[in-house]
RNA sequence: GCGGGGGGCCGGACGGCCGCCUGCGGGGGGAAACCCUUGCGGGAGGAAAGUCCGGACUCCACAAAGCGACGGUGCCGGGUAACGCCCGGGCGGGGUAACCCGACGGACAGCGCCACAGAGAACAGACCGCCUUCGCGACAUUGCUCUGCAAUGGACGGGGGUCAGGGUGAAACGGUGGGGUAAGAGCCCACCGGGGGGGCGGCAACGUUCCCCGCAUGGCAAGCCCCACCGGGAGCAAUGCCAAAUAGGGACCCCGCGCCUUCGGGCAUCGGUGCUUUGCCGAAGGGGUCCGGGUUGGCAGCUGGAGGCCGCGAAGCGAUUCGCGGUCCAGAGGAAUGGUCGUCGAACCGGAGCGAUCCGGGGAACAGAAUCCGGCUUACAGGCUCCCCGCACAU
RNA sequence: GGUCCCGUAGCUCAACUGGAUAGAGCAAUCCCCUCCUAAGGGAUAGGUUGCAGGUUCGACUCCUGCCGGGAUCA
């Protein structure tokens, strides 16, 4: 509980994690910043709202493969964002993270982890620091 | 031992740590909504798939009879909630056999089609050939009474008989053998095949037997069609409720509503199911109330059901049914089963060995519930188990 | 998740009631024309008719099962 009341600020404290479900916040999420990351692809986008929790969602296409394809590919992104967004995620965005046809299944879990990481300092290297200094 | 056939079952296992979905409960905060924390339980398949059939369920439509249209099924009997499924039987085909396969009603109800080739293709036909006859009688042979005559054969042309043979074709109007004939032909006979009728067995499909008929009447119905049987339409994104938002449409109520009226009703017009008949309902103008197109969110439907699974008993050849006991086993809604580590591990690869096997590597097929059941079909690494058939060897 | 539709040359379309060589335009290749290119003319090649079975003498066409693509419904 004190924690909640103290992270809001903070990047690197750990976040609650929310996965989105409707579709206009992928619709949203569409519009905002996409990051290739090895494996899969990342968008962010900050959600310009009060609420410091971190919206996560996983997407993955019939390109993808057929539906155990599909599955397992999520599952791999969700374990990957549930071990490093609560880290590196900043409070008050959403992010997608966006499977890809081999590459998500077959990849090195270790692997995945840092193109997760890669992206997302990539995001907010260059973002944050425009939009939050001024 | 080798090869083959049929049925049933499994389809990676165990454990540690960190997570996900969901049911029930405890504790704390809060007025409540809700939030935080914690305990116990459950959490993908034989196909969950394709969406090909059949249902349950929900909404819409629905007066009855007759006719018609459309779609489906198609040997017979049984099982089932139902089926195009399953079981048993029949018939046909394949296999030495175990066993397997079959859209398997009707082509004398009708219509249509059968290209090319071929003489002829649907109550067919005469090309070659065979036989016969006629005409001119070339020509050949033989005989004689020898410039010739006669007999026989016969090129060529015409008429007739014939479908055995050749050839064409997917298919040529029963097949084989014999008799018969000018040559042939069910022309006649035997056997096979076919048709009709009777008897017997069987619920039936059908089988069997006797008698009669020499027996002209293809193939296609997954072409139209006929016969028998079945079927109202849509689908959980169905459907119901709540909230936000509001047009040109819709629903309900009141008055009025073609003519006559004894106020019960009668007669008209128009519209309403594919058609007809009978019947029923609605409509004509004005006012009021409510809903509403598109978009978006929440709740219900939502998992207890012709239930599944396990065990026992009974009926039946069997599908299956009946009885008893036990048990409950996913319920999401951008959609839950994952990550990682350890032990064991099939296929496969390399090496050693005559071999059983051993050592090292390797690391698990097809595939993910979306309202729920019964089937079918399709995909599938590998393994377990039971029964049966053939061959070889031994006893 | 449900329902419906469509697959023919590289592309866009034909092919009768099932009847034999699956045809046309554009594109492609080669040649001619031109100083060269385009246009034009001539010739050529290109097809397991999405796949696999079945019915039939014969299948692009009829039937069944798969595969791929598209549309639509709250």
């Amino acid at each position: 509980m004190d924690d909640a009341i103290s992270t809001p600020e903070g990047v690197s404290s750990p976040a609650s994690l929310r996965v989105l479900q409707k579709r206009r916040q992928f619709l949203a999420l569409n519009r905002g910043l996409r990051v290739p990351a090895g494996a899969f692809l990342l968008q962010a986008r900050d959600r310009c709202d009060d609420d410091p929790v971190i919206g996560v969602g996983f997407t993955c296409s019939r390109k993808v493969g057929n539906a155990v394809a599909r599955n397992r590919a999520k599952r791999r992104l969700r374990e990957a964002a549930r071990l490093v967004l609560p880290d590196l995620g900043q409070a008050g965005w959403d992010y997608a993270l966006i499977g890809r046809a081999e590459a998500t299944a077959a990849r090195e879990f270790e692997a995945l982890l840092d193109d997760l990481r890669k992206a997302l300092t990539k995001v907010h290297g260059s973002v944050r620091t425009k939009g939050r200094k001024t």
